[in-house]
DNA sequence: CTGTCTGCAAACAATTTGCATAGGG
DNA sequence: CCCTATGCAAATTGTTTGCAGACAG
């Protein structure tokens, strides 16, 4: 399964990067390079682990996106594509189901720029902190 | 003007603010910290701009978005808001016209999140890169 | 006056890089 | 076999913090 999706992504197919899907397909939310590690026990270096990410977020198959916390989060989407809500007083973060793609169909179907992803994050103040 | 702003903001109007707000203003696109900083001919402290921005940047004032480069950028919105289609090879923004907010009034309008900004980057390869 | 803002310098921490070795195609 | 991926360790550098003095209200 992942096999098919890193040849496809003409990347060499290593234990390391089917381990690094695997855990964040399993995570299922965005997490840091710090929290990847330690559910890899430790068996990746992060170097690895920034190197291999960012060929697959180059690749639009993992998101990469930042809730202004200083750290890069990273998420594996598969099908189910979403952004979140973020509380910038709790950081709490909840998910929306917007897919920014199908609302600008035009801008996907440009010559002038292939989309391979984006960044969408909406910040506020949640029901509680408000 | 900027004084308004500030005042607005209930954030005290000192002329470290009004420079920062001035030469955001006149660069009139998303520059990192040392760029604002050169721009402000040294004369303020870095540590003082990223202070002053974040306060802005959470009151909705300046725009903080992330191009993938490891820096934080930063724009002042006024009227004009917009965001960019970011080619990942040659680094290439070019800005669109395409707001968000008036795309989920229903979000905007929630009484359980209050918005008060959003990134949005589009990332992918420009004509000439692909 | 009183609390917030600023500059300075030092501390932090996330991310990157060079290099030698291991491993994929 | 050749080229890419990996681990290790060190370097880089954007960003944060503590503190004393300056300034806004």
């Amino acid at each position: 399964m992942y096999t098919k999706i890193l040849k496809e992504a003409q990347l060499s197919v290593t234990d390391s990067r089917i381990a690094l899907l695997t855990t964040l397909a399993e995570l299922n939310k965005p997490v840091t390079i710090e929290t990847l590690a330690s559910n890899l026990n430790k068996k990746m270096d992060t170097s690895t682990i920034y190197r291999s990410l960012k060929a697959l977020v180059d690749r639009g198959i993992v998101y990469q996106t930042d809730f202004r916390e200083g750290v890069s989060y990273f998420e594996f989407h598969g099908d189910h594509h979403h952004h979140h809500l973020v509380c910038t007083s709790c950081k709490d973060r909840k998910k929306i189901d917007l897919c920014m793609a199908e609302k600008f169909p035009a801008l996907e179907k440009s010559k002038d720029f292939i989309i391979t992803n984006h960044i969408f994050e909406i910040f506020g103040l949640c029901k509680n902190c408000s």
